[in-house]
DNA sequence: CTTGCGAGTGAATCATTAG
DNA sequence: ACTAATGATTCACTCGCAA
């Protein structure tokens, strides 16, 4: 169940694996807030911080009816100086609490997106992609004097340089996109309809709620189920409704009270998707490592049978104990299909085959097949 | 004639109105040099700095061949805090040279942007809009560990707060644009093919030329003819081509003679565009609906050609902005061929042709081409 | 003439684990 | 900490040449 919790007074959260039920909002100041989390425990951060927006005027139609912009006392800030410091001070914190495994998502127009980006940097965290959502329904520049302002810009990175060990559903993703890797640009249309929250006057209740779709890609890029999501500007829930529904862990920082109580609404709704449609997608490169030996200890392949390249140019000896020759050559079915190239490097399960009646069959099929035998 | 001018010995730069020869590469460094410029002479500045993009290892393919990566000198920087200097240094004499209506265009990947971005805002620049320019045809991410990198961020600002008294060519752009406003999200293919230029070994000169199409999307949106348009990062002169193609006056700071050479005998074979198809215009506020200029900036059509009905009774000429002449009247494809016929409305797409050597091609099936492109 | 195929390439912060 | 070994991985387009 969610729950509410006012003030720093609680400990650790209680965050049990497998329970997707553990989603909670804490009413507070973020930086505060986040300070009662225990350090590295973290497994992705999406945050949706005020934009610094320094609207000047009423905007106006060419009706002459009045553009409902953000003019909330969240978004003031006195100057850049100010907003750079209050983002600092988000950002460090988010930075204790990420594992080093965690990734950032951070959203932003040019009014902000710039000074988050640079900071970002100076805090030693490694930018892994800009992505840019692309909107299909951006309102229109009523003025006339600028291009439509039609996307928003997200800053992905992970907590230290290098970025290693970092979550990317790179196969799943890619499924999902008609086997095409997907791009730094993504199309989602505005939050509208039913999955915008109104208030009981029907107007809209945040004025910068995001769409699910967009929380949606991110979480299923950058976390796996039951990894820990946090959200230090939670506003109405998004995050959480979305990480709740593809079963992941949400904490979520909230400054009002108002938003806090309707994202808890929200979020106390959403039923998680059944575990298959959020099973993390086994891949190659997650599979379980299987050695080239164990084919010939299985019986897939006999020692003393020959390895060929799919045109049959080059022929390897396989060895009892799971080397290959070439000629005089012995070594790893890696490094003597690269040399059989004059490469420096080669992917031995897929340049290798074995002649069967039906023709070559790639040594990493019946790497498919030990596989299988040991689930 | 485009010239070449080491140091900073000369004096201020004669530039004449209405001397569409004005195009100008002075060698070296830009600071030094543009401090031979007077205050206030410039009204479009575009520049192209390095990324600093701290290339750690060599990346390879999966076929193992080796990525053809940016390592020159020119984009090597000891830290953060040295490319920041860097760019407020080039920034600030941007800054004195700009005419009180000049607006300034920056290019950057995620590498940089962000650094830039920020130190436009803490010298008062006034960011108009970041456009994202799409590659319709990026480098995949060979290893799938990011999304591809499809992208890269321009950031149009104005000299001063509140930027007023800039040009944007509002009506042209959208009259170009199938009559809706244009995006902050343009696609364009990478510069390749004839248009890239290459050493006498067949490599590209430089690493990181930039498409014409690109460049004059932004020289039509955001300057006039005549206007005095400078590039800071001058390298192969595609700004000063596509400025004097489109009748801009053009001065060009390159630290490197080789890339000042190529670009001067480059902007030297060009020959600007009659007048009429890049003369300013405007009308009143029209409203209809679907990307001509497309087909121009993919060089499906060129400027100064004609449209002709399926019947060649009536003739219209193509303007670069995308816009089209019919006598004195200029506006869309749609609204001239209305006023060609007499009509109230008209489709464009299906009245209008070109005449090729196999006879009149619709100008709906170039778009159909131009859609096949992007996606 | 057109069509098909193979090779080449573009601003890229592009790995993880065992020893 | 480091090195060495293992192993995973590409999209859109252009050009040249063969059929």
């Amino acid at each position: 169940m969610v729950e509410s919790r006012r003030g720093a007074s609680h400990r650790t959260p209680r965050l049990t694996p497998n329970n997707h039920e553990s989603a909670r909002i804490l009413v507070g100041d973020c930086v505060a807030q986040m300070a009662t989390l225990p350090a590295e425990s973290v497994d992705l951060v999406f945050a949706d911080p005020p934009y610094n927006l320094q609207l000047q005027n009423d905007l106006r139609r060419p009706d002459d009816s009045k553009v409902d912009g953000v003019t909330d006392d969240w978004d003031k800030f006195g100057s850049f100086k100010e907003y750079d410091e209050f983002t600092h001070a988000w950002l460090k914190a988010c930075k204790r609490v990420m594992k080093p495994s965690a990734t950032l998502w951070v959203i932003g127009s040019y009014h902000n997106i710039f000074r988050v980006g640079a900071i970002l940097q100076d805090l030693d965290f490694w930018i892994l992609n800009d992505v840019v959502w692309r909107k299909s329904n951006p309102m229109p520049n009523f003025r006339g004097r600028r291009f439509t302002n039609a996307h928003e810009t997200m800053i992905w990175a992970s907590r230290d340089p290098g970025g290693k060990g970092y979550t990317f559903n790179y196969e799943a993703l890619k499924a999902g996109n008609d086997d095409v890797q997907v791009r730094s640009d993504w199309t989602f249309p505005l939050c509208t309809g039913d999955e915008r929250l109104k208030n009981s006057d029907g107007k809209k209740l945040h004025p910068t709620q995001k769409p699910e779709a967009l929380l949606a890609r991110v979480i299923l890029s950058a976390s796996r189920p039951d990894d820990l999501v946090i959200d230090p500007f939670s506003g109405t829930g998004t995050t959480g409704a979305v990480a709740k529904k593809l079963g992941r862990r949400f904490i979520g920082f909230e400054r009002d009270p108002d938003y806090a109580k309707a994202a808890i609404k929200r979020i106390n709704a959403v039923a998680p998707l059944e575990a298959p449609s959020i099973a993390p997608f086994v891949t190659a490169r997650e599979a379980q490592r299987v050695p080239f030996s164990a084919l010939i200890e299985r019986g897939f392949i006999s020692p003393g049978a020959n390895l060929v390249d799919s045109k049959k140019r080059h022929k390897a000896l396989v060895r009892a104990d799971g080397a290959v020759m070439l000629g005089e050559k012995v070594g790893s079915i890696h490094r003597i299909g690269a040399l059989a190239q004059g490469l420096e490097a080669c992917n031995g399960w897929t340049f290798w085959h074995v002649e069967t009646r039906k023709g070559l069959l790639p040594i990493d099929d019946l790497r498919a097949k030990v596989r299988a035998e040991m689930n």
